[in-house]
DNA sequence: AATGAATGAGTATTCATTCAT
DNA sequence: CATGAATGAATACTCATTCAT
């Protein structure tokens, strides 16, 4: 019952490589504007200035179409993470979270609209595989940046689980902020707050956690107020 | 271009009352079961037991039934988090904290087959909107608690920001855990991370932040302990 | 791979009942007229003066359309011929033979036109079966027939391949007849050949058989009973 | 409406007329796997290694192309019957009947399956006349070799009747042999039978035929010559 | 002459919606 | 009010045929 989404025939002539450009691209338009039922085969057809024919000499049907566009956007997708991660491979940790939240920012930059759609409509065309496979990749890169500098990290913190809460993290804020209020992508303030929580979530033991959970204050040291004991236990700075 | 998607009439009768209660369940088992494509009106009124022609007397299209079913289910999240809410007005931030990491979690639970069907699908009903403004509104709540305790927040944290934030990466977690890794859910592991990652988000200032983005380890002198990153880095320690 | 061709719903109402009957019958008269690749179902709901829709209603594809055709027009057949049969349980074999014969030959007047298509049709129709069906049931008859006066045929006829060739002789005579030479139907000239025919395959020995294949002349009693007028004219063996 | 079959140009040089035969030989080994429906133009310039344009250089359609198969292979057929019936201007009645069938036969055994497709096929090429035409010769050719003995026939046995009746029953039964019993095929026993029925067929009169329709006993001569063995053991009329 | 890319009318089929009963 | 028969626009997809290269 699944089906065959492998695209039809490679195009050997000049003329017919542009048609299958134009069809992609179409589709990705119309697939923008008319989300995907409304993206009708009729329709990109006739976007790409081409007969329906020829898209289906190209591809078998509508969803082997949607998958090379998938393709194409997840490869450009994980090319633009992937580079921005080449250069972390001995950074700081810090350097890392940064170079981190760039990646995801700057994905997202690649054509956001047609981004949207097809993290919305993925599912049905039977590729969700791949695109998870992109976050699954981004998490293994992240959880080798954690290992890389585990002595920071709070003892109770495990990479794998840290790296997967992280990269969901980033990819929910940066979707929010891509989708709902690019002002602070813009204004840098959606970053700013990305280090914060990520920084946070990597330092311990976090003050709040001093505080019982039923709100009794534990009285502080004004001097060790903002030290952690395992910081002051430790002695790294000491 | 627009459907209206409101209901036709409202039931006065009892026997009309329990067609509509047929019709949204049934709605929601076909929907689960098939799809949002799958789901034809012909599939839904049979298996409410109704005729097609039925259907259309309380609903004037597909769409709205399926509004009604987004509204039915929207609601439900809403109360089990807003309940969940109602005992946070004078808990403490911790408190709060684990109350609304819990209410996510809670209402996650209710239908989440259905939940994660709507969530898909929502957007081509058009009632986006709708299911935005319960983020929405759950954001201001989270706003309101931290006000409410805003002293005990670093002074660089917009409380109007940050809510958003937490909202945010809480259902993106909350999410991630319930439709792929249910175990992280039941073992509580995710409940702790989420806790862990919202209080280094509300605590101050990160330790991880002391140091440079370059990766050099910056000597920080004693007194040096209490700036804040963003001092430690405009001054540059010189 | 293959495809149901069972009906779709059995109609309940007056109104639905006379739909498929129009339905059938149109598909008779577009089959007649168009062939089978023309009856396109567009065509045959036009002609039905009903729309597609109400075409898909009951039947699930246009096979399942052919299908109910020939499978009333097969039973139309086969009770023809069954009815004609039924009379002949302890008949003579002559009358027996001019039964099977004139069986056929009524039968074949049911709907001719229709007929010719079916048999051409009905391979990739894959109801092939049903319909060898027919002629191995009328074939069934004739063998008991035959076995009912088994004395009276030569003794080196096999009763089950003499049905099979007189079951198939009486067919292909009969559709010779009904589709290219109507008129020795009409004479009732084709129905004497087709006794003589049989008549001359059930007694023994025949005449012909006496002479050997190699032309050598088989010694005869003197009297030559079985010589005709003609051939003793001949003079050949004078 | 009907549509140009001529082949469109002749082929001058050897690679065109390669390219021709390729084509034909293709046809037919498209047609037998795929069926009519099945063989598309495409296929068929595919498996003769050529293009599509290049068919359309030699047949104006598709139709054309049939047409020029059904040409081959009935010129085939006809022409291993004709060849069969040579040297039997001037045989006996006997010889003649066999060689009709051994000729059926044989050519039955040219290309069964490509046969079998096309006399399936063939009336929606519009070339069936042609096809009828195979038929109309043979049935001519046993028409000559009656009136070659005519003073063997029984007397109401009119030679072109009797010839269409002949070619009919032996086209039938060789048909039903090669399709559906192959084994009475191998084992002779179908040309037995042929033989036996065609020689019932052309002796007379026919002992059956003495005994009225009504079952009332004819009277015949004491000596009861044509009685046979058994019917004269059943002592009737003793 | 050959190629194969392009064409587009034509086909079966679905399904939301209407409306006669 | 309920029913379910009827509707028909819309859609994916095919394939014989043309024509630029």
């Amino acid at each position: 019952m699944t089906i065959d989404t492998t695209p039809r025939k490679r195009p050997r002539q000049a003329r017919s490589h542009a048609t299958v450009d134009a069809l992609i691209e179409a589709a990705s338009q119309v697939l923008i504007e008319h989300g995907y039922e409304g993206a009708t085969t009729a329709r990109v057809a006739e976007r790409a200035g081409v007969s329906v024919g020829s898209l289906y000499q190209y591809y078998p049907n509508k969803e082997s179409l949607v998958a090379a566009l998938i393709e194409r956007h997840a490869s450009a997708f994980v090319g633009a993470i992937e580079q921005a991660f080449a250069g972390t491979v001995d950074a700081s940790l810090e350097e890392g979270l940064r170079a981190i939240i760039r990646a995801g920012l700057d994905a997202h930059r690649i054509d956001p609209a047609l981004h949207k759609i097809l993290v919305e409509q993925v599912p049905r065309v039977g590729r969700m595989a791949e695109v998870m496979d992109i976050s699954r990749r981004v998490t293994k890169s992240i959880e080798q940046l954690l290992r890389a500098h585990l002595r920071r990290l709070p003892k109770e913190r495990d990479p794998a689980l840290a790296a997967l809460v992280i990269e969901t993290t980033l990819e929910a804020l940066t979707h929010k902020a891509v989708i709902e209020r690019p002002e602070l992508l813009a204004s840098g303030k959606m970053e700013k707050e990305m280090y914060a929580i990520l920084s946070g979530y990597l330092s311990s033991p976090p003050v709040l956690e001093l505080r019982s959970a039923h709100g009794a204050q534990v009285p502080r040291k004004k001097k060790a107020a903002r030290r952690t004991p395992r910081e002051a236990g430790e002695g790294r700075d000491g």
